[in-house]
DNA sequence: ACAAAATACAAACCCTCGGTATGTGATCCG
DNA sequence: CGGATCACATACCGAGGGTTTGTATTTTGT
């Protein structure tokens, strides 16, 4: 019955959904993007060569070759891996609370943790911009964590109240801000520690905007005289 | 008289207080610092081939090797000497006053406007970290950019009055704030109206600190409860 | 003034590394 | 079961950083 035996096989096919080739390819897939990621992280992209990759994940040059189409993107995979993951994880955090302001501190707090972790920090916000260059960098950005970044400041200086004009230099400020804070608190000898002060200072920052009566043009109500 | 003909000799030395070699060798190192500037900041650090720079100063790598000893240390004969340039140019701004705030707000514009000529961001800020790596490079920016701005929000805080244990968080978080306002700043279609915005916005968290009662722990007085 | 030493390069070569071209054994499909 | 395809492996190429060696010019010692 050569009927049933192709139904048979179908079946199984679907059943399994995956065959045996694709479970090594995928496999060894996920080995070089792992490995990669340890070795980006550790010796950056440039102090990496793909001899030292292929060598972690026991391949060769050819297996590497036929999964990624050059070196720049296997770190674009890698890049796009972790700035996901991190970017899953404080927008989870967030959605703790519906308060704007908690929100912010919810994120700030999530993304000072996650990024003790050296891999969001050095392939993403170290390397990413110099390796895919700055344009596809902030496309990326703007898509992720200064995408989070700028929502949030939005819906505090809308709770605020006033004129948007400034939002998105707020965002630009605050986006900068927690980066820096995020390699101060990893830098730190007490991360804990460090991580309590940012929150402080930030805190501070918010508290302060909160008394102030207006936003636009707090100083400097115009560039006419100089 | 072999005597007086040794004198004179050193008299003419010393008048001139420089050879001829010395003049075409200090000219020929400019002139690799020179396009290597261009081009690192057009290209980037591994963009950039040494032949590209020798081509471009119209010597060869034998007279390159002989000014400097790899590649890295002419990045970082140029890194130095962009960074200096930046750092002189933003402190002689700030020395114009005498009030911490007016000295921030001075230093703020100047850097704004520095940052505008892509110098000092592709070379210093992007490329840097990478290049140098992390540690030298925060060595560098810690005596130069982030020293600026650690000095100056010092002022600002203890105008303000309380402890001192934000005040390295608070400079972290000011410097992040400029590095990343200088490139929104920057990429602006009209970089002297984002230069304003940036500015009224960190006026305003300025202007929101100051009508702060007290710095120490605004919110979250302990972290004991979660 | 003249030889020796040092300087400021130039030219040719080497080696690592990203990328390519080609070969091959295992697997899938009809 | 036989061709097609897939998932690699191997051998090779060229670009680029770095080294070695050679050389013309200047400086120095006497």
């Amino acid at each position: 019955m050569p009927h049933s035996t192709k139904v048979v096989h179908k079946t199984l096919r679907a059943a399994r959904k995956t065959t045996r080739r694709q479970d090594y390819s995928s496999s060894t897939k996920r080995a070089l993007l792992d490995n990669a990621t340890k070795l980006f992280t550790d010796h950056g992209y440039a102090g990496t060569s793909l001899d030292e990759v292929v060598a972690a994940a026991r391949v060769t040059k050819g297996a590497f070759y036929h999964h990624f189409p050059s070196k720049l993107a296997l770190f674009e995979a890698v890049f796009d891996r972790v700035q996901s993951s991190t970017t899953s994880q404080v927008e989870k955090a967030i959605s703790a609370s519906k308060d704007p302001w908690e929100r912010a501190q919810l994120g700030l707090e999530k993304f000072l943790e996650v990024c003790r972790e050296p891999q969001f920090r050095r392939i993403c916000i170290q390397e990413g911009p110099v390796a895919l260059g700055h344009e596809r960098w902030q496309e990326a950005e703007k898509a992720s964590t200064l995408g989070i970044v700028q929502r949030t400041v939005d819906a505090l200086l809308e709770d605020l109240g006033g004129g948007e004009e400034l939002n998105e230099a707020f965002g630009m400020i605050f986006y900068g801000s927690i980066k820096s804070a995020s390699e101060y608190v990893a830098d730190a000898e007490d991360p804990s520690a460090a991580s309590e002060e940012v929150q402080a200072a930030i805190g501070a920052i918010l508290a302060g905007m909160r008394l102030l009566p207006t936003l636009d043009l707090p100083t400097a109500p115009a560039a006419n005289e100089a």
